[in-house]
DNA sequence: ACATAAAGGTTACATTTGTAACCTAAAGAA
DNA sequence: TTCTTTAGGTTACAAATGTAACCTTTATGT
């Protein structure tokens, strides 16, 4: 089921949508889309690529075409961490994350997040 | 001098080498790119890319030109990590963080580093 | 001296990505 | 019913990216 799908920045932002929504119309679509300044040519175009690239489907059972994911946002998400990880990183997690906590934009609240999170991890 | 240098993933391994070498020839630049299937041509188009976009430069003291970084590996680092980040984790560290710990990848090794790295920054 | 290799430089070409116009059909507004 | 909005569908087009051929000059082996 891992099929090698490539998102590109702009499609992320129709994924987004529909990963939240999980069910939407065009018209729902171009709403949540609505701060952005695309044309609803542009978005159309976007959602034709995911569905030709198999990212998402659509139901036709009604006369307004709804449109679902077929791929998780975690699976996304992962496949494009290690693939940045890779890219930029050279495959190491730890220079990540020296880079994170080092950047000033992390507060300590969201350090303490961190903390947390990993320390849950402990035990598996 | 924050430019915003894009930098594609193929000019990402031609960085690298420029980052670790510092002052390469393209003769250097060909041998650690060995491993790719790249042409002699193509790895001198991905030099010269780079140069037009003032990610790097060349000296031309010595007949044989030596190529050298512009732009630090840390800040390009820092770029990418957060328009990554804003891209696939909608701006968010935790979540990025959360799929880094929960994946399998990760070792209980690795964990412990990241533990380790997090609680050093903890008095800043 | 001559052939080869390596470096510098120019041009090319297909694919992907961002961005959109345009046409048609259906649904609502007036 | 006629006009206007939407949705669906097709085609377009420039910039970015991956990938490379080809030409020229210079150093080098023999």
């Amino acid at each position: 089921m891992k099929k090698d799908i490539k998102i590109t920045e702009s499609e992320w932002s129709v994924m987004e949508i529909l990963w939240s929504t999980d069910f939407a119309t065009i018209g729902e679509i171009k709403k949540a889309l609505a701060s952005t300044d695309w044309s609803d040519s542009t978005i159309k175009t976007l959602v034709r690529r995911l569905v030709s690239k198999k990212a998402i489907a659509i139901n036709t059972d009604e006369a307004v075409f709804r449109y679902y994911p077929l791929i998780s946002q975690q699976d996304c998400q992962r496949k494009e961490t290690k693939s940045f990880i890779n890219r930029v990183y050279e495959g190491s997690v730890s220079m990540l994350v020296i880079n994170l906590v080092a950047d000033s934009n992390l507060s300590e609240k969201e350090r303490k997040e961190l903390l947390d999170l990993i320390e849950k991890m402990e035990k598996g």
